[in-house]
Order: structure tokens, then sequence, then C-alpha cells
DNA sequence: TTTATTTACTAAACACTGTTCATTAAATTT
DNA sequence: AAATTTAATGAACAGTGTTTAGTAAATAAA
């Protein structure tokens, strides 16, 4: 029996070319003109369709958002390259900020937009997000490693980490959603980000 | 002429019944809820009328917005009875987070929703996000009486300030939108939240 | 007081959105 | 060749922000 096989294929080709037409106009066009309607005309498909390979449109926000952290961990890929266990922590922080600066409708997709945790929530009870648990692993590792060679002031590893991200994530979000452009100072926002983030090394640094 | 003024009266207080029952609706049912609609049904007017005193929802989202910073500054009004500045320094950032918790919806509008914002660049070019400011600047305050005691580790009052306004940004910001409860481990945000602001201080901490 | 004008308001429409469902046409199985 | 399964869609539903032409009331002018 081939066209059970076949079938099941074109299935899923056609989730796939759902899933990089949708990520297409989401990076082209942005959050807001990501309609189902707008990716059904791409496709010259009618939207009713996309709704038989996706649920609805948080569970195809939820791919497209996926796909973004994807990327974000391969510009992790790299940092084992850097020997000194701090500058590897400097270079995971800037590689973050600099994700979001260059990616930001996708970085809020990942981390600002509601729509992804909606899909995860409504999959199942008590499902995880294993992508956003992956990368906040790489942090901790790092930040392991230099715990481990007595180079922070801190101890508490989970702690530490969430700080870490919660530092990062707010440089990002604030200049993402327009908050420190509106400031009377126009400042070099990425400049006084990196900045930011010297401070953060620095004050953790023993 | 004692006609006009009583009209010019009228025109405030229908502005002022408005934006009360938008920020009404907005504490009641939340974001999504809060249409013009739903605001126009509630003062029994068409939603046609809301038009006539506010050019768009951005800017009624931008005068209710205005209404949770006075709540916040208000919040930080008693922190001069705190002598010591470092614990002074601690308390903003928590009674800071703590509103985070206490009025989500609220602070997403102030802080993450785009809304204001638009507002603020559709009224004029070059306009400043006042509010804001002003709360930025309790902040600045605050860390410059605690450098000037040679408290901190830190000489750059700009950056400083920038720095912890984003650490407790991206704490409150991670925590509404679903960041953390997506995370196998389930904890005590709120305790959480506490540890990572020590961690903050202590780290600053000369 | 009657006429003219300004003001306040609204019904209805426009162009969107996500989503559902009955119907149709094609592919596959019997 | 007939029956059944599968895939796709047109059309609708209920909602959104916003605009505009038209109405009725209040005010100003005659």
């Amino acid at each position: 029996m081939g066209i059970q096989e076949r079938k099941e294929r074109e299935k899923q080709e056609m989730r796939e070319l759902i899933l990089q037409t949708a990520r297409q106009v989401f990076i082209e066009e942005g959050y807001e003109k990501t309609s189902i309607r707008t990716i059904a005309d791409r496709i010259e498909y009618s939207p009713a369709t996309i709704y038989l390979y996706y649920k609805d449109k948080d569970q195809l926000l939820f791919a497209i958002h996926e796909l973004g952290f994807d990327a974000l961990l391969a510009s992790f890929q790299t940092l084992q390259e850097i020997a000194d266990p701090l500058e590897r922590f400097r270079q995971l922080g800037h590689r973050y900020v600099q994700f979001a600066i260059n990616n930001p409708e996708m970085y809020d997709l990942m981390f600002i937009s509601y729509s992804p945790m909606n899909a995860l929530e409504k999959a199942q009870e008590g499902s995880t997000w294993d992508c956003g648990y992956q990368s906040f692993h790489t942090l901790c590792s790092i930040i392991q490693e230099n715990m481990d060679q007595g180079l922070l002031r801190t101890n508490d590893l989970y702690v530490t980490a969430l700080s870490v991200w919660s530092f990062v994530h707010g440089l990002a979000c604030l200049h993402i959603r327009n908050r420190l452009k509106a400031f009377p100072e126009h400042l070099n926002t990425q400049q006084l980000m990196d900045q930011s983030l010297d401070l953060l090394i620095t004050s953790l640094k023993v």
C-alpha cells in the first residue's frame, strides 16, 4: 500500500508549505499582517484549508516560533569555541540581545507574544515549553562553568540564570516595544545595550 | 456668554466619562475585551461618539496608561520615608515588580503594548514619553543617592538606571507573558523574583 | 418669534480579523 | 461501475477599528 504513504507524505509537505509560507509572510510583512487569509492567498488555497493542517492560528504561530528558536540556538552553537568562561558568558548575552535587535518580530513572537504560550496551554495539560527551556539550559551551563571556576560572586545557579535572562530580555523588550526611543536623550541604543551588558557581567564578577 | 463655558465643561465631562468607563472595562475585563463597542455600550452611546472625543483607540489607551502611571508613581511616593539609601533602592525595585504582579493588564499597557507609543508617535514629531520618563527619573534619583554615598560599584548613572530598569522589567515581562510558568520546575514566582532582586542589589553593592 | 446655523450624535457601511460548516469534486476502495 | 473516503472551498458568523452621510436638537441671528 504505497498510496497511504504517499498521502501521508503529501500531507506533511502541505503542512511544511503552509509553515514556510507563514514564516515568510511573518518575516517579510510582520506580525500584524500575518493573517490566515494572507497566508492562504500566498499558497493559493482557501483560508479554510489551513485549518485542515493547523488547529488554529496559535498552533501555526507556535510552529513559526520554534523556527525562531532554531536560529537562536544556532547562533549559540559557536560559543564553545570561546575558551574564557567569562568571555563566553558575555558573548552569550551579546548574541541574545543581538538576535533580538536583528530579528525583532521573531524575538517578539518567541518571548513576548501570548500566542505560542496559548498554543502550549491548549495542547495538553502541563505541556512544557521545550525550546524555551533548552535556551535557558544553555545559559545555565555557561553560568555553571563560571561558578565552578570561582568567577562569580553568586552561588545560586537558578536565580542567577533567571536574573541574567530577565536582564537581557528586559533590554530587548524595552527596545522592541519602543520604550527607549521615546526618551528625551536620543542615545545609541546599540552602544547603550553593550554598556549595560558589560555592567551586568562586571557586577556579577567576583 | 456662559453657554460656551458650560459646553466646554460638558465636553470635558464626556471625555472623562469615556476615559473612566474605558479604564473600568480595561481593569474588569482586560485588554482584549476593551473594544470601542464595549465601551460605547457601557456609556450607552454609539461607537462613533467616542471618536468625537478621542482621535483613535491608541489615544484612548494612552490616556488609560497615564492613569496607570499615576498609580505607579503613587506607590513610589512613600519611598522617601525609608532612610537607608540601599534599602530604598531595593524597595523601589520591589514595588515596581509588585505593581506588575498586582496589575498585570495595566503594566502590560504601560510598558509592553505598542499602543501608547503609537499614540505618542502619531501625536507630534518628537513628542516625549513624559510619564515614563518621570518614573525613570525616580529611579535615577535613588541610584544617584546611593552613588553619592559610595554604596555602589558603578559610576555611570544612566547605564546603571537602564540596567536596573531592564532587569525588573524583564522579570515582570517574563511573568506576565507566561514565560516562567511553562518551565518544568514549578516555582514560586513571587519568591523567585524577590531572590533575583536581592541578587541584583547585592551584585551592584560595593 | 421665526429663520439660519452650528453642534452632538448615530446608523450604516467598509475593510478587516479568526473560525466553522455544509457542500462539492476528486481520489481511492469495494 | 458503484460506494466510500478524502481534500478543498464558498459562504457565513461574530467580532474588530474607523469613516461618513444624515438627523435632530440646541444656539445664534434675523
